[in-house]
DNA sequence: GGAAGTACGTACATGAAAGTAAGTACTCAA
DNA sequence: TTGAGTACTTACTTTCATGTACGTACTTCC
């Protein structure tokens, strides 16, 4: 019932997607890029566990170094233990976290990045860094309330007759 | 509460959680970071909007250039017309996505990044070739079964007596 | 002359993500 | 002796994201 297909369906066909990139990189790159475009492919699940609500800022705040479970949850600032928990495991599984439970009963686990964690919250933080960064330019374009300006509302065009899109515009 | 905080409240306090960050860099990111990891900051918003399943992907087209709605809807593979839609009007919003729409009876509508939004493309593929690139790296680990080795489902230590966590681990 | 294409808006349905609350087995400080 | 802290799990609920389906005002293709 519903086993919450997230961390599985994942495991067995593990091909399809994984070309080789390396072989002619910048060109295969900007042309097709089938990978991440396409459904299903198991990219998109890990960048969805990178880029969670709160795998985000987990990978950021062990960049800091070795934390406890409870100095994460202090340190994310709204997170539930509930969250937090599937967050970490979710991040173990893929491999970007390592975590070592000392076995005293006061529980004590320790969660750090691996190697491949490392990398990936170094990519992420610089996501974060810029958003930070240029927060206030964002807000600005909010507060200006671009988005509704041209948008028809339906489709109020009426004696301009088609001007034959017949242009490639891009690509 | 709940007043669904989601696309707004934001407009009014632009203020708190913009920071001059620039003014010693560095020491202060590392230090405290506040922002992005305080619950409310405006920032988890933008960074919702960027990395949303369908927001990292248009971005990436996006990179190819111009693109027309339809053009979008073939190119991201999955997408329902809704989302796409959706996701434009809020990368739109948000200042990353310019949207054009000429004046004719068959619609054409143009989208195309920003500066603001090429930057932003910019760090987000930085993270999506990162993970196409190294997703055999984290299947791998899947694969291996690493998650619940060391879990010991309740508690199961007995006789460990408690060993004084008396330790600052990090920080 | 009906079908398909265009770029949406809107209503409804579903499923996933997140929150809430409680339990656990034990220790330590008050 | 009560209360808090630890690192979770499980069950239940709510909120949110996304999908599905349909309408639109017109044109072009078959």
């Amino acid at each position: 019932m519903k086993v919450s297909t997230q961390t599985k369906a994942v495991s067995n066909a593990a091909s399809p997607y994984l070309a080789r990139k390396q072989s002619r990189r910048g060109a295969v790159l900007s042309a097709q890029r089938g990978h991440i475009l396409s459904e299903e492919c198991p990219s998109q699940q890990v960048l969805k566990n990178v880029t969670s609500r709160w795998g985000v800022l987990v990978l950021i705040v062990l960049q800091g170094g070795t934390h406890r479970f409870s100095e994460l949850r202090r340190s994310v600032g709204g997170v539930s233990e509930r969250m937090l928990t599937q967050t970490l495991q979710r991040l173990e599984s893929d491999g970007l976290v390592h975590r070592v439970a000392l076995n005293v009963v006061p529980p004590h686990v320790e969660y750090s990045l691996t190697e491949l964690g490392a990398e990936a919250a170094a990519k992420v933080r610089s996501l974060a860094d810029w958003i930070e960064i240029n927060l206030h330019r964002v807000l600005a374009n909010r507060q200006t309330g671009r988005g509704n300006g041209t948008r028809p509302t339906a489709v109020p065009v009426r004696q301009v007759k088609a001007a034959r899109s017949g242009n490639g515009s891009s690509r």
